[in-house]
Parts: C-alpha cells; sequence; structure tokens
DNA sequence: AATTATGTCAACCGCCATGGT
DNA sequence: GACCATGGCGGTTGACATAAT
C-alpha cells in the first residue's frame, strides 16, 4: 500500500481564503516549518486540503513575495525568457526572486501576450504572425516597428544585454556545460525563437511601451508610488525553498518575539500596505 | 444611474514525476 | 515491479473591480 491520501475533499473549504485561515496556516508554518501539507491543514486547525494550503502559502503568504507591479526590465526579461522557456512558468518564475509562477502567468496572460499581439508577434513563437493571418492594421504595425527597430540607436546594448541573459539561462539550465546532448526537445525549443527574433521583440516591445503614457498606466494599475515597486523586494532569506530545506530553522532562527510580532502584524500586511514595514522589522532581527 | 464589457488575479483542476510501500 | 500518495506544474475558471456605454 502507498501512503494515505492528500484529502477526501468531503467537508473542505474552498474558495477565497479568510484572514483568520491565513492567519492560522501562517502561524502554523512560521512556528512548525513545513514537513508535510497534508498535515498542514489538521495540525493548523483548517478546513482546507493541503495542496490549497501550499498554494496559499506560495502565492500569497509567503513573506518573501515581492508585490507591486511588474517594472519595464522585468517584463523584457520576460519575454526573452518565455521566448528561450516556453510556458514553464516556473523556471521562469525562478529568475525573479520574490515572484510567483502563478503571478508571472497571469502578468504573461493578460498584458504581455496582448501587447506582443498588438504588436503583430505570436507570443507563443516569438515570431512576427503571418501575414495571411494578420490584419492590414498588424502589417502596418510590424512596418512601422521594424523601420523604427533598425533605426534604434541601442541596438548594441540591447544584444549584449540578451546574450547575457541567454547565457545566464542556459547556465542556470544546465550548468556551465550548456545544453546536455541528450536534450534535444529543448534545444530545439529554443531554437525556435533565435536571439535576433527576440531582441527584434524586445526592441519592438520597449518601443511600445514608450509610446504609452506611464504615468497613466500606472494609475490604471494603482501604484502611486514607484519608489517603492523597486524597494519592495524582500531581503529577507526567508524563501519556500528555505523552508524545504531548513523548515526547522526557521522558528530556530526568529526570536520567539520576532515570530509574534509578526503573526500579529497580519492584518496589517494581508493588505501588503504594510509589508514594507514588516520587511524592515524583519531584517532588523 | 444602470447595465454591459473588459481586465485582473486568486484559486481550482487535472496531469505528471517522484518516491515510498 | 505495481500501486499509490505527494508535491509541483501549467491550464483554466470564476469572482470581483473598473471602464465604457
Amino acid at each position: 500500500m502507498g501512503r494515505q491520501p492528500c484529502c477526501d475533499k468531503v467537508g473542505l473549504k474552498r474558495g477565497p481564503w479568510t484572514i483568520e485561515e491565513d492567519h492560522k496556516l501562517m502561524n502554523f508554518i512560521l512556528n512548525n516549518g513545513i514537513h508535510c501539507w497534508r498535515m498542514v491543514p489538521k495540525l493548523a486547525g483548517l478546513l482546507r486540503c493541503g495542496k490549497s494550503c501550499r498554494l496559499r502559502w506560495i502565492n500569497y503568504l509567503r513573506p518573501d513575495l515581492k508585490r507591486g507591479a511588474f517594472t519595464e526590465a522585468e517584463e523584457n526579461d520576460m519575454i526573452q525568457l518565455h521566448s528561450c522557456l516556453g510556458n514553464r512558468w516556473s523556471k521562469i518564475a525562478s529568475h525573479f526572486p520574490g515572484r510567483t509562477d502563478n503571478e508571472i502567468k497571469n502578468h504573461w496572460n493578460t498584458r504581455i501576450k496582448k501587447r506582443l499581439k498588438h504588436l503583430g508577434v505570436d507570443p507563443l513563437t516569438h515570431k512576427p504572425i503571418e501575414e495571411k493571418e494578420s490584419t492590414e492594421e498588424n502589417k502596418e504595425t510590424i512596418t512601422l516597428q521594424s523601420n523604427i527597430t533598425s533605426s534604434s540607436s541601442e541596438e548594441g546594448l540591447h544584444e549584449s544585454q540578451s546574450y547575457g541573459l541567454e547565457a545566464k539561462i542556459q547556465q542556470d539550465s544546465y550548468g556551465n556545460e550548456g545544453f546536455p546532448e541528450s536534450d534535444e526537445k529543448l534545444q530545439n525549443e529554443v531554437q525556435l525563437a533565435p536571439l535576433d527574433d527576440t531582441n527584434d521583440i524586445l526592441k519592438n516591445y520597449e518601443v511600445f511601451c514608450g509610446s504609452l503614457d506611464l504615468g497613466t498606466l500606472m494609475l490604471n494599475q494603482g501604484i502611486t508610488n514607484t519608489s517603492s515597486m523597486s524597494n519592495s523586494y524582500s531581503t529577507s532569506s526567508f524563501s519556500i525553498e528555505d523552508s524545504n530545506n531548513a523548515s526547522i530553522s526557521i522558528g530556530e532562527s526568529m526570536q520567539e518575539n520576532c515570530r509574534q510580532h509578526w503573526v500579529d502584524t497580519v492584518d496589517s500586511m494581508l493588505s501588503w500596505d504594510g509589508f514594507n514595514n514588516l520587511e524592515q522589522d524583519l531584517f532588523f532581527f
């Protein structure tokens, strides 16, 4: 026989998490770490399945999450990474500390995808959409963008930056030796979107973004303080990887009063407006 | 002011790889 | 080796917010 099932799903709560549930989950994980997600809801007194708890923690409660809108640089990196990795959101997310795969996936599907399409670029292949499929408007867009691109004075810079990222992706995935010979599938996938194509996309994308009223855009996204965006990344070393590899150390490394303070602060934290204060507290300890 | 359309994102679902029994 | 639990992942959905009419 194998292990016990994760949950029977009978009598389990679903839907949005309440503040009280968040309290319980966070309190439990901070005090006990993560050993087995199946046991977490039982021990924490939650009527949720372990899977749901894991998701809530990773996507929302994790203290090292970076909140706020994606920066233009992040979006550029995202496009570059997507051209190499495809829809492997967790892999892409691993290049963005504090961002979750869900967050990146959502951002891609709701914003970047549309913008690329608007540019006449297939977000799947990162190649220009075929003329027979594209509208007259798209054709014009492609022509316009390519003209602008060809006259871009930053071309060299983009290429070197993109190459650096490309090399890093490859190195991160396979170490210093690059692609293993056996992984022909991934090689082929990467070849789908040659670096030159990706650079063109990035350039077009930047031109497109540059044509927007960023002030209005950010207001629409509810961002009133851009400095808080760039500063919002937590310097805390706490992460889900940490909690998996050394979950006990969470409880050991944090002093009890700090932990209690953190839990007490969760109400303000759940709105995430007070997150910066929280970070300061954590960093202080 | 009411209704409809659109955008965003948290949460769920189902599949897969891994590893324990 | 077969079976099954578990964790992780990507795709999708649905609730809510906001904009447009």
